[in-house]
DNA sequence: ACGAAAATGATAATCATTCTCAAAGATATT
DNA sequence: AATATCTTTGAGAATGATTATCATTTTCGT
C-alpha cells in the first residue's frame, strides 16, 4: 500500500480543494480509493478503510463519498444490480464495459462517440452536462 | 383513451406470448403502458391503471412489470434520481436524453454509435448483450 | 361447471442510503 | 498551547423503493 509523504500532501490538497476539514477517516478513505484498481461499493470501501484507519463507520463512508463526489474527486456509478460503486476521478473521461458473468468492470473511451453525443444533443437544442454509457457484455466464444 | 377490440386482441396475444394468464389487472396495466407517451414510474402506473381497472395494487404493478420486462414487452430504465421508470417496448431500439431541469425524457438513436459500441466490445473480446446510453442535458441558453 | 395451478391484495420484510443528535475532533485566534 | 467555534463522527433510527409472504380469489383446460 502506497501512503508516502507525497501522497499525503496530494490528498490534503484534494480535501482542502473540496473545502472540507481534514480528518483521518477522510484521508484513509481517499487513500483506499487512490489505491483501488476496481470499482468498490460502500461496504467494500468500509472494509478496506478499516484495515488502514481502524476507525470509520458506514455512515461516514457514505457521507465522505458524497462530499468527494460533489467535489468531483470521485465518481459514482450505478451499474445494474446492487448498490452504487465508486472510483477515484482520473484525468481522462471514460465509459464502462461490465462483464455480466463476473461483474468485472473495464474502461474504454471513444472520442467519436463523445462527439456524436454532443452533436445529437445540440441538434435538439441541448447541452450534455454529463452522460452515462455502459456496455453489458459477455465474452465471445 | 384507446381501448378498442383490436388493442385487446393485441394485448391478449402479448400476454399469451409472455406465457402468463390473462387478468384484468394485466390487461389494464398493459393498456396504460400502450397509451403512455412518457416514462412513468410504478406509482404513476398504479394511479393511471386504477382509473381504468379500479382494482389493482402496487404489489401487482411491480409483479406485472417484472413479468413484462422479462418477456421483453416492456423496458425498465434506471435514470438518475428516483425509482425505475417504464416504457412499452417499441420495435426500434433507442437511447435517452434526460432534461435535468424538467425530468422530461426524449428518445434518439444513432446507428453509428451503436456500431462503434459493437466494435469496441469486440476488440476486447466481448459481445454486447445490452447497453445503456443516457445524456443528461440542459437546454442551450 | 370443476379443480389444479397461478394471480391478487395487504402487509411485512429487505436493502441501500440518508438522517438525527450527542459526543469528539479540527481550525482559527489569542 | 488554551479557548471558542464550528464541523465531523458514530450508532442507530428513519426512509423509500422494491420484493417476499400467504391466505383468498381468479383463470383456464378438461
Amino acid at each position: 500500500m502506497g501512503r508516502n509523504k507525497r501522497d499525503m500532501v496530494v490528498m490534503n490538497a484534494s480535501l482542502k480543494k473540496a473545502g472540507v476539514r481534514i480528518t483521518k477517516q477522510r484521508l484513509a478513505l481517499l487513500s483506499v480509493l487512490t489505491e483501488a484498481i476496481d470499482h468498490p461499493d460502500a461496504l467494500e470501501l468500509l472494509d478496506r478503510t478499516k484495515k488502514i484507519s481502524s476507525t470509520i463507520s458506514l455512515a461516514t463512508v457514505y457521507r465522505t463519498l458524497a462530499v468527494l463526489v460533489n467535489a468531483n474527486l470521485v465518481h459514482r456509478h450505478d451499474f445494474e444490480g446492487g448498490g452504487a460503486r465508486y472510483e477515484k476521478a482520473k484525468d481522462h473521461h471514460h465509459d464502462h464495459i461490465v462483464d455480466l458473468d463476473t461483474g468485472e468492470v473495464f474502461e474504454f473511451n471513444s472520442d467519436i462517440i463523445e462527439k456524436l453525443q454532443f452533436e445529437i444533443a445540440a441538434e435538439m437544442g441541448y447541452e450534455v452536462i454529463h452522460h452515462r454509457l455502459e456496455l453489458y457484455c459477455r465474452k465471445t466464444n
